[in-house]
RNA sequence: UUGGGUGUAGCUCAGUUGGCUAGAGCACCAGAUUGUGGCUCUGGGGGCCGUGGGUUCGAGUCCCAUCAUCCACCCCA
């Protein structure tokens, strides 16, 4: 136990790191050109901010979050999710009095109590933006597009953008009834967690994968029949501002999306062939979420990306294309009397930006060139009784064999010169 | 909660109907080359065979329990 990171945890090794570097790179990167920027917030909440926020009905709220009581009785939680977090801090900054839309991206670990399986840990990571003061059908848009501008710029190509209103308050509770009223005689039919559900929870119904469930409810009246006015023109307006850009979308009436906070726009991106959890994000508008944790009714929308998934989707197209871990100079020392006088060179070359590296386990000359070799070392510096004596040292370059001699003084010069033409 | 698979060296895995001191490849270290890499050869270090019980003269192998892990279900990122 003490040598084993707890279920659903791992670690994440310099050879997958450098990956992660990768997607979290390239993720920031294209979230800043459409114009969001980084928001930071605490990894672990007051647990009535995702009562709240997520919803008290919620799997996650109900049966999924990390819950502590801290050392003054606090009762917080690791945060499930980034979106209440960023409604919080835009209450509590009043960062909603300035420039409209604001626009915020964050990113990191989230903690849900699950049982793990392929693309699905207890601790795992997301990439997500949030854009706060506009109900503008383009905003909808715009956050759509990042989200799959990002995946554009990891290669990913094969996907389903998956689309559903879920309308509003007022448009969705009457519909509810009408969908409960429409399940009641066909409830036998359905299986014991459909019949534990559709009372509270109709909608989840319709996205149950059992079989027997959907044959019962078939031909169920739809959200988007029942849409008011406004949500049905605002839907019809974010489907035209995806055909515009030529973005193809799946409406999806079973749709319904895990979290209470939803209003109008839902929407899941799956890639098939990374296991049964293909959902690698999802978002929506939450309009109602901000008055409901405390702040003014003040619109929002947002996604967030699952980055072990969409790590799974990018290992699995194989198209990575990540530098091969190299070390400009290796100083190979000949003697452990010339330790010190390495070190000096060692730093030198560092305080030059060129990465240098020397041995540190007393290996002989041949272990050494081994160890260089390993290492992807370029340029082997060698340091010996001849050298220190006659004030040079000998530089050998590890592709073309060539070896020569350059005085210290001159080191820098020549090292930075044979990289360069090399 | 539920179902199925898997636990043997750092990694990937062999291990016969229970029967010698539990093996291989890779990795690591050393030597062949006492100041020079990749290839090759030789040698070496490393194993509570997941854990606990049981059956047996004898268990890595059979039985039970337990834990871990993977996949799926549920749901979602």
């Amino acid at each position: 136990m003490l040598t084993k990171a707890p279920r659903g945890t791992y670690d994440i090794l310099p050879q997958d790191s450098i990956k992660w570097q990768y997607i979290e790179s390239i993720m920031k990167e294209t979230a800043e050109i459409f114009g969001y920027r980084e928001i930071r917030v605490p990894i672990f909440e007051h647990t009535e901010l995702f009562q709240r926020g997520v919803g008290e009905t919620t799997d996650i709220v109900s049966k999924e979050m990390y819950t502590f009581n801290d050392k003054s009785g606090r009762s917080l939680t690791l945060r499930p999710e980034g979106t209440a977090s960023c409604v919080r801090a835009l209450i509590e900054h009043s960062s909603y009095a300035g420039l409209l839309p604001v626009k915020w991206y964050y990113m990191g670990p989230m903690f849900r109590y699950d049982r793990p399986q392929t693309g699905r840990y207890r601790q795992f990571h997301q990439f997500g933006a949030e854009a706060f003061g506009s109900n503008n059908p383009y905003l909808d848009g715009e956050v759509i597009m990042l989200l799959l501008e990002i995946l554009a710029r990891l290669g990913l190509e094969e996907y389903e953008l998956h689309l559903n209103s879920v309308g509003c308050p007022q448009c969705r509770g009457r519909y509810r009834q009408k969908l409960i009223d429409y399940i009641q005689p066909y409830q036998d039919n359905l299986c014991p967690d459909c019949q534990a559900r559709y009372i509270n929870n109709p909608l989840r119904v319709l996205d149950c994968k059992n079989e027997a469930c959907h044959q019962a409810i078939e031909g169920y009246p739809t959200l988007a029949d029942h849409l008011c006015e406004n949500c049905l023109e605002h839907y019809e307006q974010v489907k035209g501002a995806l055909a515009q850009q030529g973005i193809l979308f799946i409406h999806d009436d079973g749709l319904v999306r895990g979290l209470d906070y939803y209003t109008n726009t839902a929407f899941e991106i799956h890639i098939p062939g990374i296991g049964a959890q293909s959902a690698v994000g999802g978002g929506g508008r939450y309009n109602g979420l901000v008055e409901q944790c405390g702040g003014p009714d003040l619109p929002g929308i947002g996604f967030a990306l699952g980055l072990e998934r969409l790590l799974l989707a990018v290992e699995k197209k194989g198209e990575m294309l990540l530098p091969p871990p190299e070390i400009d100079v290796f100083v190979a020392v000949m003697d452990s009397a010339y330790e010190a006088q390495g070190m000096k060179i060692l730093q030198a070359l560092r305080g030059a930006g060129i990465k240098a590296e020397k041995d540190y386990n007393q290996r002989k000359a041949r272990a050494q060139m081994k160890f260089a070799d390993k290492i992807g070392a370029r340029l082997v510096l060698f340091l010996g009784e001849e050298e220190v004596q006659k004030g040079f040292v000998t530089l050998r370059n590890m592709r073309s064999k060539e070896q020569f001699q350059v005085a210290e003084n001159d080191l820098l010069r020549a090292v930075s010169r044979t990289l360069l033409i090399d």
